[in-house]
DNA sequence: ATAAACTCCGTACCCAACAACAGAGTCAAG
DNA sequence: CTTGACTCTGTTGTTGGGTACGGAGTTTAT
């Protein structure tokens, strides 16, 4: 099986050599041992696990998050399972506050649109009432 | 015109004595000077203002915007709508990005369910995939 | 053989929006 | 007049996901 230095497997992952780095330091990878000479030498199915880890980000897990994921594995399809749709129901509830803070947005900025501006501007003046 | 302390004015609006420091800090709400003897006296005014604060940041504004929207004030209606169009989009495009996520997540949770569970999960066999 | 490029290791820094704490001063109630 | 509650001021810590830097060791290319 051939190894990667931790440089080509930044470049192989895309990611930053000091990202790499910092995933070790959090318990995400495992560093591997440090031989009597030369430099850490770095199994190539370390870049599956770098991309799982980008895949896992864009949808909404956090590293600790992923380090669970990582540690419950294929073997544990229900926990897998549980946490997506935990946090699918987390990125529902934040959708659903960002489209709360929309509307209230729009009805300002209508309120805005409608009003005499010479009166002062209704949505500072809406947003300073008691 | 009576006014308050630093304690007081919390009280009122509740939120700790330490963020409204924090607000003077960062230049959001001015510090009353510091009297010959005695505590600084804050005017009743400003309830408003960190009413206003607190209600800017659930629209979605950070504290830096809300200084900008605070020095604009109401005479200047059209630069506040503009700022508020560009939240307005802003908080869309984080909309559009978490339904994509919920999409992805939810195809994933799906083929989990409909998967031989014996077969490892695919889930997380999608995501380490090539 | 020497210079450029890479690695190692630790520490510090970045963002936002505060929270916590320490030590000293001040005020108000009983 | 003392005690407890409040204020003042400055400094440090928190969270998440990294980035940056510095000095020393190692490897690779010429």
């Amino acid at each position: 099986m051939k190894t990667l230095t931790i440089g080509k497997l930044a470049q192989a992952t895309n990611v930053n050599v000091e990202t790499i780095r910092y995933y070790q330091c959090i318990g995400l990878i495992d560093e591997p041992p440090k031989p009597a000479s030369g430099y850490r030498q770095y199994s190539k199915s370390l870049i599956d696990t770098i991309v799982f880890i980008k895949r896992a980000q864009q949808l909404g897990f956090q590293l600790s998050e992923i380090k669970e994921l990582l540690d419950l594995g294929s073997g544990n399809c229900n926990d897998v399972m549980s946490m997506a749709q935990v946090k699918r129901e987390k990125i529902i509830k934040h959708i659903d506050d960002l489209t709360s803070m929309q509307t209230e947005l729009e009805k300002l900025i209508e309120s805005c649109q409608n009003t005499d501006k010479s009166q002062g501007c209704s949505m500072i003046e809406t947003l300073l009432e008691k």
